[in-house]
DNA sequence: AATCAATGTGTCGTAAGTACATATTTATTA
DNA sequence: TAATAAATATGTACTTACGACACATTGATT
């Protein structure tokens, strides 16, 4: 079966699916964040149903029956974004019986993070574009809802976990880390408490380099420690 | 559709799955815990599948279309349990291809949290017991890696909410508490630095009562404030 | 050489975490 | 009824984390 006539099917299966008692379609919705010019973004795409003309909505896909979910999720990725080494986490499925208007449709939503500006996305369709989390008032479908679980959980994970390195280049200042820190959690942080806070962690290494394309005084560069990396999925 | 019609339909749907590409099977599953003699014990029933044969299953259900997540895990443990007052949080999905010897099926897990004593379970069917949380090595299709995911999501959850109170009785003393914490997080606490603790999160209130069947000196007995009553879901 | 802007660092007060010992109360037993 | 046993109840000293806060330093710019 061609990946055309597989999106054919899926999209057909969606159709059909609130018609036969026990069929429902099983998707997995994918919560993309990135940070670029200090804000925490996320990439969507324009609604493809007519119900939802002019929202947006996060990038899914019906699962397939020959890959588990993680598979999913990655493969939502790489076809929409061309990227396969990124963090992926699995947060919480929803399955409220009208979320979708074509049918039954329980998602299983992933967060996921991308290093803005070091990863092109393969595609540059207009539809799909980076939005800052902020601004976003309503979406497609539960998407609204969703997004924001995924960004309760990041903020619950990050001050616990080395997470949000994967938001970042490899090489870091200790500013762009807690304008990082201050663009997810919302609130502004203290400089001085904010670096003894991550000094105690652990998490890092002095490389020995400075900033050079500021124009001041120039910070000394980081990176997470080996054993902290960022996952990368083999598919 | 009677109940029997829907069962009988559940367990064929579950048969031809794995046939139709896209018939993807979704369920849920529930850890139910219950705490006894200074035990933590989950309920579990013996696999009726022939590959499971000797082995123990968690109580799920296939998600019938008309209902939604929180509305099947109350119903499974309504069916089992015969009770309604109960404790329920999503952890996470479950979709590996191979979990399910007879299909694909994708599962979301819940715990839950019983007060084993003072709820007469409808069931005193033999095939429905409860088991001690550590005596467990191997359970029925991937039941044993969900049972350790929900029980760590349960020692994450322990100190900064309120939820375990659901596996005591309405009135208790710090000892009983103390001692379900300690099977929970399978560590000794320190009692003195336990009540500092417990007292600054300022969850109880002080009854004015004392237990009387006990074999020495009788303690102080506590409620949790009704602020932080558990959720009873409404059918 | 002077100015600007951001980096880099330390202290003090407060709150919470940990280790640890003694007096008190009730039930039991001699 | 007196002595004993067993658990309750409670406080202090030490250490560690958290939050507010100010000043000297460095490099780029003018």
């Amino acid at each position: 079966m061609t990946e055309k006539e597989l999106r054919l099917k899926t999209a057909e299966i969606e159709k059909i699916s609130h018609l036969d008692y026990f069929n429902i379609a099983i998707s997995v919705d994918c919560v993309i964040f990135g940070y670029d010019e200090k804000e925490l973004k996320v990439l969507l795409i324009k609604s493809d149903l007519e119900e939802f003309a002019s929202l947006y909505s996060l990038l899914g896909d019906l699962i397939r029956p020959d890959e588990d979910l993680e598979t999913a999720s990655y493969r939502i990725l790489k076809d929409r974004t061309g990227l396969d080494d990124v963090y992926l986490e699995q947060v919480q499925a929803f399955g409220s019986i009208e979320r979708h208007p074509s049918g039954r449709v329980i998602t299983i939503a992933y967060y996921s993070l991308i290093d803005i500006k070091h990863h092109k996305l393969k595609l540059s369709n207009n539809e799909l574009n980076w939005h800052p989390v902020n601004e976003i008032k309503k979406m497609a479908f539960d998407h609204k809802l969703i997004l924001d679980s995924c960004l309760d959980r990041l903020q619950e994970q990050v001050m616990e976990h080395p997470v949000i390195f994967n938001l970042l280049p490899e090489k870091f200042s200790l500013r762009e880390l807690q304008e990082l820190y201050q663009a997810i959690l919302g609130i502004e942080l203290d400089r001085r408490n904010f670096r003894k806070k991550i000094s105690i962690k652990d998490w890092l290494v002095d490389i020995d380099e400075m900033e050079n394309d500021v124009p001041h005084r120039p910070g000394k560069l980081y990176k997470l420690k080996g054993q902290y990396k960022k996952r990368v999925h083999q598919l």
